[in-house]
RNA sequence: GGCGAGUUGGCGGAGUGGUUACGCAGCGGAUUGCAAAUCCGUGUACACCAGUUCGAUUCUGGUACUCGCCUCCA
């Protein structure tokens, strides 16, 4: 049986990965909170977990893993959006829903089994928070609803934090209801025209921290092996999750239960600089795809490409350099293993073991070029489709002719020949002259040699025309 | 202030207690009507200072710098 290794970040160290039951490995993610478009950050997670996902399904069987990756669609932030733009909120968060689904599949991205929206689960979270009132470890006041961390005694254990050190640090909100500065909101009150539902506590609307709590739950139930996200989700949001769930399904000394293995993915920046919109580096994963402020978009598995080629665990710096160089690989890898008509699945053993490795997606990449050295084409292809690059997926007119008719296919392919016959009786002025005509219409004539015979190639970068194309025949 | 991560050749980026990562770019060569592609060859890098060791880029301690989180954030 392979071998998986992860990071853990519950204990600091790379573990083997042992999931509870063989037959339903468990990972859970958390999802976006639906008011705007995914920038560029957002994406990381996610196609970091989807490898793992992919990984999972590979040594675990497709139909053994199950993968939840929430919407919380439930939000101040949301409130905010509906409030400024007159709009309704179940009409922004579909929006916005939709969107984020449309970006991640561009990038490659499965959707996972599962992926509740959080005003799906309001019950089951004041259901929730009910048992954590009754155990004493949450408390209402004033229309709210709070936990109270001081009865979770490993309560900062996964951020490496103390009580104490945090209320120091003098951030926190003190509200006069609360009893520890650190206590969060699991409940909190809604005037009428604010989202809300009614409770025990009055009509209301939950915290954040509470949603991922209580779908998970549902989903995966008190146990499960996986737990994902981005490293700033760590405290405060990881570390509540815990405390509300460990507390509410008794592990409250144990600090057992809930997630086993827990994630997280170090953070993205944009040409060295932490992506904000002030510098001017802020963009949207759509904005990459269609192309923004003058660049050209770049194709979704190209993103994913670039953002594999860095550890996960790494600061990640996005520049448009690295997805060129991205992009010639895949073109020239996927060049290789168009013509392999085998659905033969054989990756190499190095390139799983990278993978195994908690997920060492560079050193899989390294193995990868030197299949592609070795003209090892099956286990090249094999590789590329564990980590969801196989073909091409928004990849437009490149190439490969993808996304290019059959007619104008066709048509390129007759012009190369003709050019090829004027190279062969050596009339190279006609040869170079319309080998320039075709260039101009996004064709590009080239000679590839095999075995001591040369052949013409066609290579498809424009939209051309069938007219236009005819006429050069 | 607290917690954490990082610092590898021109760039990107793995990894290792002693021997070539790898990719891109560069350089030399082959091939080539031109061009591209392709092929061959080519680079003794691991922030700094101590310590452990026969030997450290790799382990330990410290220093410097960078970055993230502690407030919505992937």
């Amino acid at each position: 049986m392979t071998v998986i290794k992860l990071t853990n970040t519950k204990t600091r160290k790379k573990e083997v990965f042992e999931p509870i039951d063989r037959n339903n490995v468990r990972m859970y993610v958390c999802g976006p909170t639906v008011y705007d478009r995914a920038h560029i950050g957002n994406a990381r997670p996610v196609i970091v977990f989807d490898v793992l996902y992919r990984l999972l399904r590979h040594v675990y069987g497709p139909d053994h893993v199950t993968y939840v990756r929430n919407f919380t669609d439930v939000d101040d932030k949301i409130n905010a959006r509906a409030a400024e733009s007159g709009r309704s909120i179940r009409e922004i968060t579909d929006e916005t829903t939709q969107w984020y689904l449309d970006d991640m599949r561009a990038v490659g991205a499965l959707d996972p089994n599962e992926m509740p929206r959080a005003t799906e689960y309001i019950g089951a979270m004041i259901e929730m928070i009910e048992g954590l009132i009754d155990k004493g470890h949450a408390y209402a006041a004033e229309g709210h609803v709070l936990f109270a961390v001081e009865s979770y005694e490993k309560y900062g254990a996964l951020s490496g934090r103390s009580i104490d050190d945090m209320i120091a640090g003098a951030r926190v909100e003190v509200a006069p209801y609360k009893r520890n500065p650190m206590d969060f909101v699991l409940w909190k009150p809604s005037s009428e025209d604010q989202p809300g539902w009614d409770s025990p506590w009055g009509y209301g609307r939950p915290g954040w921290h509470i949603e991922c709590s209580a779908m998970s739950y549902e989903l995966l139930g008190e146990s499960f092996d996986i737990h994902g996200g981005g490293n700033d989700l760590m405290f405060p949001h990881h570390e509540n999750e815990i405390a509300q769930s460990c507390c509410a399904h008794g592990h409250e000394h144990d600090g057992g239960g809930f997630a086993n293995f827990w994630l997280h993915n170090e953070m993205l920046q944009v040409e060295g600089k932490k992506m904000s919109k002030s510098l001017g580096n802020f963009f949207t994963v759509r904005d990459l795809l269609d192309g923004h402020d003058g660049m050209a978009g770049v194709p979704g598995e190209v993103i994913r490409f670039v953002f594999l080629s860095t550890h996960y665990r790494k600061p990640m710096d996005w520049t448009a350099e690295k997805a060129e160089q991205a992009k010639a690989t895949l073109t020239k890898w996927w060049d290789l293993t168009a013509p392999l008509d085998t659905h033969e699945f054989a990756p190499s053993e190095k390139f799983l073991a990278a993978l195994c490795d908690d997920l060492n997606t560079p050193a899989a990449i390294a193995e990868l070029h030197r299949l592609a050295k070795e003209k090892d084409l099956v286990a090249l292809q094999s590789g590329l489709e564990l980590i969801g690059l196989a073909e091409p997926i928004t990849f437009g007119q490149g190439s490969l002719g993808v996304g290019v008719s059959i007619e104008t296919l066709g048509l390129a392919n007759r012009i190369a020949a003709k050019w090829m016959a004027y190279r062969t009786a050596k009339d190279f002025s006609q040869a170079d002259a319309l080998k320039k005509e075709a260039s101009n219409l996004g064709v590009e004539l080239t000679v590839t040699k095999e075995n001591n015979v040369q052949s013409a190639t066609a290579t498809i970068n424009g939209a051309p025309s069938v007219q236009d194309l005819e006429g050069l025949l």
